[in-house]
DNA sequence: ATTAATATTTAGTTTAGTCTAAAAAAAATA
DNA sequence: TATTTTTTTTAGACTAAACTAAATATTAAT
């Protein structure tokens, strides 16, 4: 059985190695964890006696599939409440992510069998995430930075990569959303920035950074 | 802000002083925490310090004002979870207790008040406890142990004492619930247990421990 | 009012998780 | 290759919450 720390750091190390790719260094998951590298070291050593990961002194940690399928069972949990939120509770989009947090950690099967059910199964989170199965399987719609576009090129809105309740205020307010069809008009090179038209209807610019946060699907 | 062992260590001081009247002793609390004096001793320093709990050496441990609020606001958590579970995610009421000891820690102001609503200001808990207020208020309704009533009394079920599994599983095989109409029949002296009908249905014999964690009220 | 029994507190450890400072290894650079 | 920089680990301390054993205070009983 984890701790709610240790399924923190199991979280954080998955996250980092679909990113980065297999090994997560110390310094990357201090970073992620807002912690200090020597805590780092402490933690992984429990966790790789907990075979959850496997580690050799120097050579960055490994997600194990144990490791895996209890990183996968807690992200499982921490979307299907964000959807329990959203849809039950009328929390918006950027408010769900703290209190999710919590409720990830809470442990009972039934209880989150039930809540799926009640949710009738739902498959994406409020943020355009895959549920994971109860098995670990999840099915990762197509999706790609909207500033991987060229002009002319479209797409529908997928996810955001950025779950920052600023990040998700701002599309709001510009009604950017989950499922808006996106097309790039014009691209400028010197700042990165690119005009869209959302839904065939209004046109408007966004930053660099905010194409890189919303992810799109071309069909 | 306190930590959720604190928050669990208040809860049962508010419960104490509640049956056993005003100051807590340091072995009431150890029993009813599952840990040593030792512990408790420790904690009740801790609790003092923050002001909610008075606490004088070797006199007990008296709950303050801020510490009864904050019991409650917990109590009040764990009860509308409770409800929650049995009303929208079709838990039995022998299933709720354990799963609510986790979800009563949760902190967000906002998702208790939505939880509220969405399940329509419930005021009472699915063992027939009242939920409080936002403020700390309860209505207690009228509660008396069946084993307190005489030949030919009778009245309507409003809670239980004990919330184990197994005494509301034995409920449950008896058909006997909140609501449930219960008249006593025949009290036997020698080891005090009852023939009771209910629901003007079944004629039954209950043990004196099930009378007395029967509660029932008399109009 | 002593003494005995019980309740409570203190002292000293333990574990989980964190930190800073220092040591050691690996990687980058000259 | 030798040196410098960066990364990682170790050492030593700290806090929260627990425990056992020992000391002390309170209550009960003679
Ligand atoms: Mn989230
Ligand atoms: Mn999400
Ligand atoms: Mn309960
Ligand atoms: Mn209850």
């Amino acid at each position: 059985m984890l701790s709610f720390v240790e399924e923190n750091y199991l979280k954080a190390i998955y996250h980092l190695s679909l990113n980065g790719k297999q090994e997560v260094s110390t310094n990357a998951l201090a970073e992620e964890m807002r912690t200090t590298p020597a805590s780092v070291s402490d933690m992984i050593k429990k966790l790789s006696q907990k075979s959850v990961v496997s580690y050799k002194k120097y050579q960055g940690v490994n997600i194990s599939e144990d490791g895996r399928r209890l990183a996968l069972h807690v992200i499982r949990k921490h979307r299907l409440w964000e959807v329990f939120l959203v849809e039950k509770l009328n929390f918006t989009w950027d408010q769900v992510h703290e209190v999710a947090e919590q409720l990830e950690h809470i442990k009972s099967p039934l209880l989150i069998q039930r809540l799926d059910e009640f949710l009738g199964h739902p498959k994406y989170d409020p943020h355009g995430d895959p549920i994971p199965d109860e098995h670990g399987n999840l099915i990762e719609k197509h999706r790609q930075p909207l500033d991987a576009l060229s002009i002319g090129d479209q797409g529908v809105m997928t996810a955001v990569d950025d779950s920052s309740s600023s990040f998700l205020k701002y599309l709001d307010k510009m009604e950017i959303g989950i499922g808006s069809n996106i097309k790039v008009i014009d691209f400028i090179e010197f700042d990165g920035s690119m005009d869209i038209k959302v839904d065939d209807d209004k046109t408007l610019t966004v930053s660099s950074t905010v194409a890189q946060n919303i992810l799109v699907a071309i069909d």
